[in-house]
DNA sequence: ATGGTGGGTTACCCA
């Protein structure tokens, strides 16, 4: 079994992509954040010919989350209970006896900043919803773009970065804290060494030149452990023509 | 120190 997440800033732009990637990827499970699209505009259509239901929790412009699975989609959740928030950042869903929660985590724009404190905030009440699907749902996947560098081996110049936006000690204290109810940063069960990226900057050439972060994650409760065979970061997609900056994180997992 | 790019919309936007 195929799980993927895909940040694909902007569906409208990104369909094609996307339907290539699935095609040549045939994931059964793909999370995908920034969508930018009202639910009205979501092509369930497209996505379906190509073998898959989707449930989706959009806005104009801005955010985004949706799900595609093979398998039904259930007990869909788009709201974190207590949180009175319009951004459209999470969905969890119940897939194939995995309970499934898609985040697009607050970027926060520059440490100190009001929208730092929302991700914070916004962090905290996330942590405080997932210990809560925990009791219900033993076996699950928290997935998406974090938007958290959790250590500097996911940054490509870790002292040029040191305490800025994606890498604080904020940050990172935030997402063990999420860790520490009992998940797994699944890539590190496969992979130690520094350089591996999930996202690079549109400007200056990031891409070009190597200068990445991973951000996107896909994160497994300690039920699953046990069931991972490979976890891998597809690159392809970013060297296609007018690419998204993120590029899909993967992992497979024993049926 | 600045500004670079690419989504979106026409905004001292957001990443």
């Amino acid at each position: 079994m195929k799980i993927a997440t895909w940040n694909v800033n902007s569906l409208k732009v990104r369909l094609p992509h996307l339907l290539q990637w699935v095609q040549e990827s045939s994931p059964d499970i793909i999370a995908l954040q920034e969508t930018k699209l009202d639910d009205a505009r979501f092509p369930h259509a497209e996505i379906e010919a190509a073998g898959y239901r989707s449930v989706y929790s959009g806005q104009k412009t801005y955010n985004g989350v949706a799900v595609l699975a093979r398998q039904m989609i259930t007990e869909v959740i788009t709201d974190i209970p207590g949180l009175e928030d319009p951004q459209r950042r999470i969905l969890a869903v119940t897939v194939g006896g995995l309970r499934v929660v898609n985040l697009y985590v607050v970027n926060g724009q520059a440490v100190g900043s009001e929208k730092y404190a929302y991700k914070l905030d916004w962090l905290s009440k996330v942590t405080a919803f997932l210990a809560e699907q925990l009791k219900c749902y033993p076996n699950m996947i928290v997935l998406g773009d974090f938007n958290i560098a959790p250590d500097d081996r996911d940054v490509h110049d870790p002292e040029a970065w040191r305490g800025a936006i994606l890498c604080s000690d904020a940050e990172r204290a935030a997402l063990q804290t999420l860790l520490k109810l009992g998940f797994v940063d699944s890539f590190r069960t496969f992979h130690n060494e520094a350089g591996h990226f999930s996202w690079w900057d549109y400007r200056q050439g990031g891409f070009r030149r190597h200068r990445g972060l991973r951000i996107d994650l896909i994160l497994l409760s300690d039920a699953l452990r046990s069931r991972q065979l490979a976890a891998t970061i597809d690159v392809a997609p970013r060297r296609w023509e007018r690419p998204s900056d993120h590029t899909p994180a993967l992992l497979e997992l024993q049926a």
